[in-house]
DNA sequence: CCTAGAACCTGCGAGC
DNA sequence: TGCTCGCAGGTTCTAG
């Protein structure tokens, strides 16, 4: 599942291969991929052909491929499942295919968005003064970007009436953080994921951000995380980072620094994993 | 305005 | 064998 390691691989993918290429021609394979391009995929196709790319951006779990002269950029999320993938004309078409990109050059190869849960997609949107496209604007940056403000953070951070977890999933708060990395930072910095974010102190919040950057970190180091075939990179290798992981995923296994066997939670229509000795839960509920 | 929870989607594996 | 059901979870929408 994608989040922010992840999602900055497959943005080097296309820095490598897509770049400063030319879009021929667009096929939309299956409309809920396009569905947040409101005017819908006749029109996406339409507007971006005969356009060059530009260098690809990322916030959090989102990318975008500025379209050079425009003012638009092509803003992609993966979702759930969702792949771009760089390969041969000739190569046969994935099951879940989605859109097609072609390019106006003799490199032999296309941009395509395969995607099996179609919770992600691509879209056309004006971008602001900073190359953002508008209707991401109320993402948070992420942890890995230089201008993230780390006091501005822990202010909104303890303003909220929440909970740890849910604070990190939140877009607004902080970008491209999810389920899994979010229980790694706090199984490296022993918290219980419901504890309150009220009772934050600025160190305990540095530390937990200093947590979800080694993490991150660590996992963009070796390309990404890979549970199942689903998530493989541009170029369609896939990641590693699984091997990794200290708690999302190790339900009964013994934890990693005391031995107590690590539980899994529901939680929000998923799941949380942690160690019961070392992330003691909030007395109060 | 704020927060909690449901809905969206499809393939896979477990259980019957 | 073939069916049902739970599970995976990022984002958006709705209810309170």
């Amino acid at each position: 599942m994608p989040e922010l390691p992840e999602v900055e691989v497959v943005r080097r993918g296309l820095e490598r291969w897509v770049a400063h290429r030319t879009v021929d021609a667009v096929e939309v394979l299956h409309p809920r991929a396009v569905r947040r391009h409101l005017a819908g995929g006749e029109d996406f196709a339409r507007r971006l052909a005969g356009h060059r790319i530009g260098v690809p951006s990322r916030r959090g779990k989102y990318m975008w491929l500025p379209l050079e002269d425009a003012g638009q950029a092509v803003l992609a999320h993966l979702g759930m499942s969702g792949q771009l993938l760089v390969q041969p004309h000739e190569a046969p078409d994935e099951k879940h295919l989605r859109i097609r990109v072609r390019f106006d050059d003799e490199l032999g190869t296309e941009l395509r968005f395969v995607d099996q849960r179609t919770f992600g997609g691509l879209s056309l949107h004006p971008v602001d003064a900073e190359g953002l496209p508008d209707v991401i604007a109320h993402i948070a940056r992420d942890p890995l970007d230089p201008l993230f403000d780390d006091e501005a953070f822990h202010q909104a951070f303890r303003r909220r009436r929440t909970t740890v977890k849910r604070a990190l999933l939140d877009q607004s708060l902080i970008s491209g953080v999810g389920n899994i990395y979010a229980d790694e930072a706090l199984w490296r910095s022993r918290l219980h994921y419901e504890r309150p974010t009220s009772g934050f102190t600025r160190p305990r919040t540095a530390e937990l951000l200093g947590h979800v950057r080694d993490v991150m970190s660590a996992a963009l180091d070796v390309g990404g995380t890979s549970f199942d075939s689903l998530y493989v990179n541009v170029n369609g290798e896939s990641g590693y980072f699984d091997r990794s992981l200290d708690a999302y995923g190790r339900e009964g296994l013994p934890c990693r620094r005391c031995g107590t066997p690590m539980r899994r939670r529901p939680w929000m229509n998923r799941s949380s994993y942690f160690c019961p000795r070392c992330q003691r839960p909030p007395r109060v509920r």
